[in-house]
RNA sequence: CGGAGCGUAGCUCAGCUUGGUAGAGCGCCAGCUUUGGGAGCUGGAUGCCGCAGGUUCGAAUCCUGUCGCUCCGACCA
């Protein structure tokens, strides 16, 4: 195609808007153009590429036996409310009604839809496996849309559902998908790792995020780096923290010590009382259904939110207010505990405690009564009723469970997730087939779902320099530019320059011929700005001489015979798609 | 939803404190020059100063409201 007929809206100087590199570039390399806060328009430079993603994430998912189908992105309710999740993704939906006031959804997400399909299309054991995909636009009433592509309001996704007659049968769906994963992101020349990922109220093991690391992700990941281990921070396990549990009795039974005006695990660390995070128990209280559950930690720990989702088996609890807890506790947060009026008190549903807390003597924790704490507290002797429970987020340096070696820390982006489902779906939609003996049961789950925009946009975050983009040449939206540093018709270079586009374009490749009358420096910068992977530079200068300009981006220049050019892009063509796609 | 910041030319931004005819750079158009790394000169076009009220002789500027955008937060007591 010739530059001077498409729309890309280079720009020079950085959009306010952006913050992050990649967001930045999106706009400024002219792939996409914001329409309002979260929705976005793909130029002609930006389809492209999101095109060859695609097209790379249907080549896999054929392979692995999928089948692609279409499913409707406007949703009636109904499905929703059976599958229990209207209720439970409300936050997330959006709500639509038509002119007779009737509810529908913008599908977030298809398990509902995919389900009912197969409710009503698959009968019997004969038929599985199956799985099923669609690449389709997502909606989701995001509290806050942010970071251009990487979360947004809509947003182009590639689900995934299989299904399958046994719970073994659904983990070989589940271990091709994540093969395949592996390979998608590879062709798109991204570095993503698979990770352990929360299994949210659904439980099991078989949940794997694929995650870019990226400073400006939103996911954390705790890994290993002897690769012995990878989780989702929500996740993640250790083993343990890295200062001791005291284990020592230091009293005899519990003792009230005023505070006044120490409402945190810091002001207790500090003068004058000096007790040491780690030897604090740290009571949080949540809400569920009318009562509170006590969340009991020490000082030093932090709660991991999906793990209490994971043991609770329901989202659907809330930090409760301070009203809620000076009424069934008595006193303010800040001065909670769970020694003293917890015990039979109606109010409260539920007491857990960290793991981590296990025989743990010697703490300090709040009296329930406003400026007041207790310290000499053994929890074993002093609190009862306790659940026992892996609540905390695990910090970086804890050791590894696998390799004994310090964890780390990186934040990255979610780029796709792999996920056995069970068979929650499949009963609450009624997907249900006859098994060899004529027995129903319901179809086992998998969903699998890759962030398609989101995946693009890590593609840029992953390949940049100061210049612009550096396309890995399988989602490049050309692999190869033609800069006619003249742009004569009738002059030799631009007669060069047609005559070698012909030549790649009948080879197969896509090319961009850059037949802008603007001056080479400006051309060069573009082009590179674009990050299209293979300049081809065809001036008069060199042409004196019989020879042009070859330059991969982010490589070497080197000077090149006109006739052995188109040769060489070829070559090189081929070791860059080789070097991603083996 | 809470907090903060910002809305002025296509883009990046100044002007606002202290009210008095709307500004710069880049881009765009025309011409000349230039022609291998975002050129130079000359001339030109472009604004509901987000929107709506209010104060005032007079508002981009002050006040109120509203809409939009960006950032931070929304369990960690």
């Amino acid at each position: 195609m010739r530059w001077s007929q498409l729309l890309i809206p280079t720009l020079k100087e950085t959009p306010a808007e952006a913050e992050i590199l990649s967001h930045k570039l999106l706009l400024r390399a002219g792939l996409v153009r914001k329409l309002t806060g979260g929705l976005y328009t793909f130029l002609p430079l930006g389809l492209r590429v999101l095109q060859k993603i695609q097209n790379i994430i249907r080549e896999e998912m054929n392979r692995a036996g999928a089948q692609e189908v279409l499913m409707p992105a406007l949703q009636p309710t109904d499905i929703w409310e059976r599958s229990g999740r209207y209720e439970t993704a409300s936050d997330v939906l959006f709500k639509v009604k038509d002119r007779g006031d009737k509810q529908w959804v913008l599908g977030p997400t298809h398990e509902e839809v995919i389900t009912t399909l197969v409710a009503g299309e698959i009968n019997s054991y004969r038929q599985m496996p199956k799985n099923f995909y669609q690449i389709q636009t997502k909606f989701r009433d995001e509290i806050r849309p942010r970071f251009g592509l990487m979360r947004a309001k809509e947003f182009i996704m590639k689900d995934a559902y299989s299904f399958d007659v046994s719970d073994d049968a659904a983990s070989e769906s589940y271990e091709r998908m994540y093969a395949a994963y592996g390979r998608i992101f590879r062709r798109c020349g991204l570095l993503a790792f698979p990770v352990e990922a929360d299994t949210g109220v659904i439980g099991g093991k078989f949940s794997h995020e694929f995650v870019v690391p990226a400073e400006t992700g939103e996911d954390e990941m705790v890994y290993c780096e002897t690769g012995a281990y990878a989780a989702n921070i929500e996740k993640a396990v250790s083993s343990g923290p890295v200062t001791p549990t005291p284990k020592e009795s230091t009293g005899g039974s519990p003792e009230k010590f005023a505070t006044p005006g120490v409402t945190t695990i810091d002001a207790l660390a500090g003068e004058p009382y000096g007790v040491p995070a780690s030897c604090q128990i740290k009571t949080l209280v949540y809400s569920l259904e009318g009562r509170l559950i006590l969340v009991l930690l020490r000082g030093d720990d932090q709660l991991n939110e999906a793990k209490l989702a994971g043991h609770l088996g329901t989202t659907l609890f809330r930090p409760a207010t301070a009203d809620e807890i000076v009424a069934v506790l008595g006193a303010r947060p800040g001065s909670l505990g769970a020694v003293v009026g917890v015990s039979g008190n109606s109010g409260v549903r539920l007491i857990l405690a960290d793991e981590v807390l296990r025989g743990a003597k010697g703490m300090t924790t709040g009296a329930n009564e406003d400026g007041c704490h207790l310290r000499h507290v053994e929890i074993d002797r002093d609190i009862a009723g306790i659940e026992w429970v892996d609540l905390r987020t695990v910090k970086e340096g804890e050791l590894c469970v696998a390799s004994g070696k310090a964890l780390k820390i990186r934040r990255a982006i979610e780029v796709g997730h792999v996920f056995k489902l069970g068979t929650k779906y499949s009963e609450a939609l009624d997907a249900k087939f006859l098994d060899e003996n004529g027995k129903s049961k319901p179809c086992v789950m998998g969903c699998y779902g890759i962030g398609v925009t989101r995946t693009l946009q890590a593609v840029i975050e992953q390949g940049n320099d100061g210049f612009g983009v550096i396309w890995p040449i399988t989602v490049a939206p050309f692999q190869i530019c033609i800069t006619a540093l003249d742009v004569d018709p009738a002059g030799e270079p631009m007669r060069l320059a047609e005559a070698c586009y012909k030549e790649l374009t009948d080879l197969g490749y896509e090319v961009i011929l850059d037949d802008r009358a603007e001056r080479p420096g400006f051309k060069f910068k573009d082009s590179e700005l674009i990050g299209i992977p293979l300049r081809l530079a065809i001036g008069e200068k060199s042409l004196k001489d019989g020879m042009v300009e070859i330059k991969p981006r982010g490589g070497e220049m080197e000077k090149i015979s006109k006739d052995a050019a188109v040769k060489r892009l070829v070559e090189l063509a081929g070791e860059m798609r080789r070097a991603l796609e083996g």
